[in-house]
DNA sequence: GCGAAAGATTCGATCATCGAAATTATTTCG
DNA sequence: CGAAATAATTTCGATGATCGAATCTTTCGC
């Protein structure tokens, strides 16, 4: 699922719209990209939100940044108690572990583990390779078309999203 | 999965490789798309699961063939006891009917509400008027290579899939 | 120092999901 | 034709993730 809202939008089938063809192809990458978080958390025995929180934490600690349960709770928009669970899963299986904070005791800060890093590369580097295999194709123009693609995608997404929050 | 495996990669922040901007891009918009589902379905009452659902039974609509709680729980991923539950929900909410298929009685036959047709396009109508605005800028030559990124990038997270499922 | 606030956890309840058994309808075949 | 096997779905009991409210510990303002 792990996946999203899977598969239908308001393109007919029959003429496809240009931009239709880009919502379909978007669409099913989300949903191959949830497949595939699904089974990966399934082989190694973590769910959904421990996966997002292991990710969370791995990439706030990639750019030098600490969580504690509540960034963490945060991020996942997930209550302080269901996070707490999250956490004393991860903590169980050996994928993160809590130290307090000497500065500030009433905080805790998230460390990830070895093994945790095993589990971020074994998410990342087959997929990685395997991009990019079948990207060597495309030439730095095509890619900076591509990037910008992507980057109107986001941009149109979070629009979206803000403008449903305001109602 | 809605959302996914949210945020982390192998790059390393400092000098980010032409693939390593891709693969972050892609990561980006996963994770959006499933916070924005995560909002819809928030908003009108209804979880993932649920959300999931009534995306299949749109798609499979839309294209013509008729779904059963069986090819649903199938699609989904889900048991049939959970798919059972899931029927329950939306069609006490109205979302869905169920009907006995009158060739073999043992089947039942979902129908899309006009309700659910309703949700349908208020979850992908602001996002098609919001991609076709910022997807104005882009010509029919770079579309064509916006199509070919995404398509091999749909194909690698298959098969990486497919090597996963092998083990 | 003392009360208020911040951060995290515990507790009890709810609900989605599961696996196994049950129910209803159909097909096979003796 | 009738009985057993099969198919499709549902029911039931149990598990576990999540929530909200209350609790505990530490820190900060006065």
């Amino acid at each position: 699922m792990g996946d999203m809202a899977a598969d239908a939008n308001g393109s007919l089938p029959n003429p496809e719209t240009a931009d239709g063809l880009l919502i379909r192809l978007l669409r099913q990458l989300t949903v191959e990209s949830a497949r595939f978080a699904e089974m990966f958390g399934e082989a190694h025995g973590l769910h959904r939100t421990d996966l997002n929180a292991l990710a969370v934490v791995m990439d706030a600690t990639r750019r030098g940044r600490r969580m504690s349960p509540g960034s963490l709770a945060a991020a996942l928009h997930l209550s302080p108690s269901a996070t707490t669970s999250a956490l004393d899963r991860l903590e169980a299986s050996g994928h993160l572990r809590r130290t307090r904070d000497p500065a500030d005791r009433r905080k805790i800060e998230l460390d990830m583990t070895e093994k945790a890093r095993r589990v971020g590369s074994g998410f990342f580097a087959p997929l990685a390779v395997e991009f990019g295999d079948r990207w060597r194709e495309f030439t730095p123009e095509e890619r900076a078309t591509i990037v910008r693609f992507l980057t109107a995608s986001i941009e149109a997404t979070v629009t979206v999203r803000g403008d449903l929050a305001k109602e």
